[in-house]
DNA sequence: TTATAAAAAAGGGTTTTTCCTGTATAACTG
DNA sequence: CAGTTATACAGGAAAAACCCTTTTTTATAA
């Protein structure tokens, strides 16, 4: 019988348990081998130099410590673009989501994960080259079809820790102080999210954070 | 040379990767077996019906579908309290960590762990009666006085209706004309609302409101 | 009917939010 | 280099939110 060559996967992931189960795992599937794992992007990269054979996949955890996930989907996609980035990760956040695949990722898996689901996943990816849970696909019908243009909206960093902070009791002044710009810098913030979001006051960037995940309650 | 009986452990995680891989580390420990494994707390409760042997540890997920971690760790000190329990979460929120120990566990770990650390953990779990990771014993010294539960608190309903509207992005002037009050008769709502609430702005009675389901998103 | 308690309304004040328009500066681009 | 863009920041002013106290209305029960 003819045995078709495993396809090869490396794994990036924080969570050393995490991680060494999916290595199992994935070893178990018919059509997938583990390469190798790293803990972070920055390890991920040194690897890339030091190995002859690259992966075909690239399971990516968006939370990292060195460099996270969207830093380096989008170092994959500039260096290495055949390879395929499967990201991988506890947050359902819209927002990530669709970042994760503006920044290359082919597609998105929460982890908490089936073995049938993750291998399907492989597959899927492998052969139309882009794989997508439901969840992940509800998210860009959102995105896509004009619930407003809100889904689109990519916010800066400094952008989601002020709406973080905008959520609590917090006034603006106090806001200000904690991320140590002027007051007035952060009637800038508000005034731009408030149009953007086209939102009318703090009441509706508490709604529009909730929807997008952006905060717990 | 002389056996020990192994602890039993329970495992009760919605998670069934990381539930499975679990379940194969602890029983590589020297001193520990997993007895059985649950997917929420309500499955717990029937396997406590059935079996006649129970378990001497829970390991409790925080977050589950049907009956989450807190509920079932209640019931186990209520019901069981000389089982002890070992919450299992990837969320590192100071408040959950604290809900959780007043809700009897005995114990807390984040999931991104090691081997050697569950092991540890569950040793000392065994042997001291508790366990408490570095970052728990940081938020037991913070924590002054754990928040007590939102008093019950009874609403009119005109004050019902009051808060549903301010949960939109309305101003207390179109609140008091739909409510056909007067907007002296809404500040007076908001007024008496904000102190019998203990909240600071309209951001507090949104969350309010969210937290006990007065509105939906 | 009258006492009284609760709800509604108002008066009058302070603070915060919201909305403009505009400047300074560093970073990027052709 | 000049021109564009992005970010931080300012002043001023109107609107809304917030706070405290007092008065009127309304319901209702002794």
């Amino acid at each position: 019988m003819f045995e078709e060559p495993k396809h090869t996967i490396a794994i990036v992931d924080d969570h050393s348990l995490f991680a060494g189960s999916l290595e199992k795992l994935i070893n178990s599937f018919a059509n997938f081998q583990v390469l190798f794992h790293a803990k972070n992007g920055l390890e991920l990269q040194e690897r890339f130099k030091r190995e002859t054979i690259l992966p075909d996949v690239v399971l990516l955890d968006i939370n990292m410590p060195v460099m996270d996930g969207f830093e380096t989907a989008e170092w994959l996609m500039v260096n290495h673009p055949k390879i395929k980035t499967l990201a991988l990760t506890m947050e359902d956040d819209e927002q990530k989501i669709l970042k994760m695949l503006r920044k290359g990722a082919k597609g998105y898996l929460l982890k908490d994960i089936h073995p049938e689901i993750l291998n399907h996943a492989l597959e899927e990816l492998m052969e139309k080259g882009f794989y997508h849970s439901e969840k992940v696909s509800d998210t860009l019908l959102h995105s896509v079809t004009p619930d407003e243009e809100m889904a689109l909206i990519d916010l800066r960093e400094n952008e989601l820790t002020f709406i973080q902070l905008a959520c609590s009791e917090m006034t603006y002044k106090e806001i200000a102080d904690i991320m140590g710009l002027s007051p007035k810098t952060i009637d800038g913030y508000r005034h731009d999210l408030f149009s953007r979001l086209k939102i009318k006051n703090r009441v509706g960037l508490v709604i529009f954070a909730l929807k997008k995940n952006l905060i717990k309650l």
